[in-house]
DNA sequence: TATAATTTTGTGTTATAACATATATAAACA
DNA sequence: TGTTTATATATGTTATAACACAAAATTATA
């Protein structure tokens, strides 16, 4: 048992159960988000700003204050809005001010971001097969249940 | 089903089974980092630190050259040189060139570098109740079954 | 209403990561 | 053996992330 785990570490055991999911969960994490990655860099952009874009065209055209791209993101960071500078030297957002609450800056996604978008979503799509192709139907549902309890604390 | 989910992302829903079974990876993922981030802090170090200097009182006090370094890290980071470079600086590491393979110089953790670990080493072992207190054992081991599978294209 | 506390954003600075390239050594091969 | 190829490390440069702090607007409170 493990021996993938140990072959990805090259260690030949582990403490205990606990150390070993969470160990899995790491680096489970960095497989996926390496694949995504590399879909990402392919079209000249980051996979933070990959999810920005993501979050961004789930409210289009409203947009999202800053504050709330926060919360939405996978890998909340820290300096958001030079990322969203980035974002807007390449011509992907917009910002505008709010006229209700003078503080935010509302980041919009542009025809030109939704265009990168659509041409990098169905390849991070493909990457779902690392799920269908090894994981049966009741197996991801129960993958699912078993990692929410693991951070069901942020609640 | 998926509440946790949907509440950490503020989603209101996800294409399919497979694509929330990579949010929870990529989300778990970040809560339990988070954490161990959080006791490094408090130490002085950072993860990637803490990474290196587990790995190096694995081999003790032979130590490891940087490729095999990088091979055994969680998180495989490319300027391994400098991050080693800062733990000299830091006293928690030495290195010495190896006398078979003169290309190789290999890191060796001090006296000092295995102290701090000590300290830290109870700490991130208390981030195991994160998964004892949410999943029993059976459970426990599913998890790694399944996460073990998600990547197990690696090999 | 006036004041204090909170929220949201932005910026200057420093540290780290990412990228490309160079150098030295070892291994493979003709 | 001499040459090519691969491996391992280091370094210069640039981009990004992390940290600390400040300013503006809103909300809460006396």
């Amino acid at each position: 048992m493990g021996n993938v785990l140990k072959r990805r570490l090259k260690q030949l055991s582990f403490e205990s159960a606990e150390q070993e999911a969470i160990l899995n969960i790491l680096v489970s994490s960095n497989h996926v988000k390496s694949k995504i990655e590399s879909v990402c860099t392919k079209h000249g952009i980051t996979i933070s700003q990959f999810n920005v874009l993501r979050i961004l065209n789930g409210k289009y055209p409203e947009g999202y204050p800053r504050c709330d791209i926060i919360s939405r993101m996978i890998d909340p960071a820290p300096d958001v809005t030079r990322l969203i500078d980035r974002l807007i030297r390449q011509g992907f957002v917009e910002r505008y001010a709010s006229t209700e609450d003078r503080r935010l800056s509302i980041a919009r996604i542009t025809n030109k971001g939704i265009a990168v978008l659509n041409k990098i979503k169905p390849k991070i799509d493909e990457l779902n097969s690392l799920i269908s192709s090894t994981l049966n139907i009741a197996e991801r549902k129960q993958l699912s249940i078993l990692l929410e309890k693991v951070y069901s604390d942020l609640f």
